[in-house]
RNA sequence: GGCCGGGUAGCUCAGUUGGUAGAGCAGAGGAUUGAAAAUCCUCGUGUCGGCGGUUCGAUUCCGUCCCCGGCCA
């Protein structure tokens, strides 16, 4: 193993919706010769762009960032993918002797490019889609019956309730011909190439969190999301499956415009999606427990941490 | 002013043939291995509108008052 000194440095800037992140970052990019990498599964779409806050074009003109609009809304973007996306251009920033500078939310991707995950078959959307029809038909807890018998150690782990867990675990048996938690077993590949300084926007209190989000939220209708969202509903092949569509404040829309509530319903609805995100996100954050809380709005704090890192 | 409905958890409501009550939503905490902004788990004491009466016991029955709808004046 390396000697700690030699490993190049890697940022990670971790925090909730509407912490202020993105601010943060582009403040951090003026200062230093960083390259930023996003860290958010829904910004790798491209046209979700109002309702998914992504940094706008003057934005992303200015600092641009890596894993941003990298997939069509029809297409499928996993915590694989962005390990593997993550880490290339982690390599290339540090070729051209720069830092890199991982913002965003999705706490997945941070563990999964930190920790690394186990070699198993990718998804298969045929058998996803034949699984979820059986499911249809039998119910889940038939489906956890089943996963239990050919993998007892999965079926204690994950919940009857669990479809998508199940779904997932049945499909691995089904790629691989063997049990889900045998392959779990092995130890992960984890990141051993850099040291990573993990910075985590400390979040004001729930309620001034709350806040924040109703307004950025009201601030993305008056933008124009409904019509964003329009747009995409446009697509001759457009389908409400969509996995980018399982996104805050694009599935409570989607359903309005269906008609199966009126717009006050809707953006009551977005609320509350929006806030147990970020709810999710603080208990991925909590985990990190040598994470280093910054401030959002004190640049100089952050950046005082980073140039002692790189020291 | 009269008649009819309602007033029960932050919200929408269910319920108790009289033994002080429970769902959904919201909220909080947690899990998290190719969908993760996803998916899932756990957590429910609240003058049952106020006051009086009947009763061993009233949120439940009776009276009265207040408030909110609707209809009639």
């Amino acid at each position: 193993m390396t000697s700690s000194v030699e490993r190049p440095a890697v940022v990670f800037l971790m925090g909730p919706t509407a912490s202020g992140k993105t601010a943060l970052a582009t403040t951090i990019a003026q200062h230093l010769d960083v390259d930023l990498v996003s860290v958010d599964s829904s910004l790798v779409y491209r046209g979700l762009d109002i309702g998914s806050a992504k940094p706008d074009r003057e934005t992303l003109a200015r600092f641009p960032h890596a894993l941003v609009d990298v997939r069509e809304p029809w297409q499928t973007y996993s915590a694989a993918d962005f390990a593997e996306d993550a880490a290339s251009q982690i390599r290339r920033s540090h070729d051209l002797g720069r830092i890199p500078l991982l913002v965003g939310g999705t706490g997945l991707y941070f563990r999964a490019l930190e920790r690394g995950l186990s070699e198993l078959p990718a998804s298969d959307p045929q058998l996803r889609s034949q699984l979820a029809n059986e499911a249809a038909l039998v119910g889940w807890p038939a489906l956890h019956a089943r996963l239990a018998g050919l993998d007892p150690v999965a079926g204690t782990r994950i919940h009857p309730n669990d479809a998508q867990r199940i779904g997932r675990a049945l499909e691995v048996i089904a790629i691989s011909g063997r049990a889900l938690s045998a392959q779990q077993l092995a130890p992960l590949k984890r990141n051993e190439d850099w040291r990573i300084l993990k910075l985590a926007i400390a979040t004001p209190d729930r309620e001034a969190l709350h806040s924040r989000i109703a307004e950025r939220l009201d601030a993305m209708w008056s933008a124009g999301f409904l019509e964003e969202v329009r747009q995409l509903l446009a697509n001759p092949s457009f389908d409400p499956a969509w996995t980018s569509m399982r996104a805050v404040g694009y599935r409570q829309s989607l359903q309005h415009l269906r008609g199966d509530f009126d717009f006050a319903e809707c953006r009551r609805r977005a609320l509350f999606a929006s806030r147990q995100l970020a709810k999710r996100q603080l208990t991925w954050l909590r985990g990190e427990r040598d994470s280093i809380g910054v401030s959002a709005s004190n640049s100089d704090q952050a950046l005082f941490r980073i140039r002692g890192f790189l020291r």
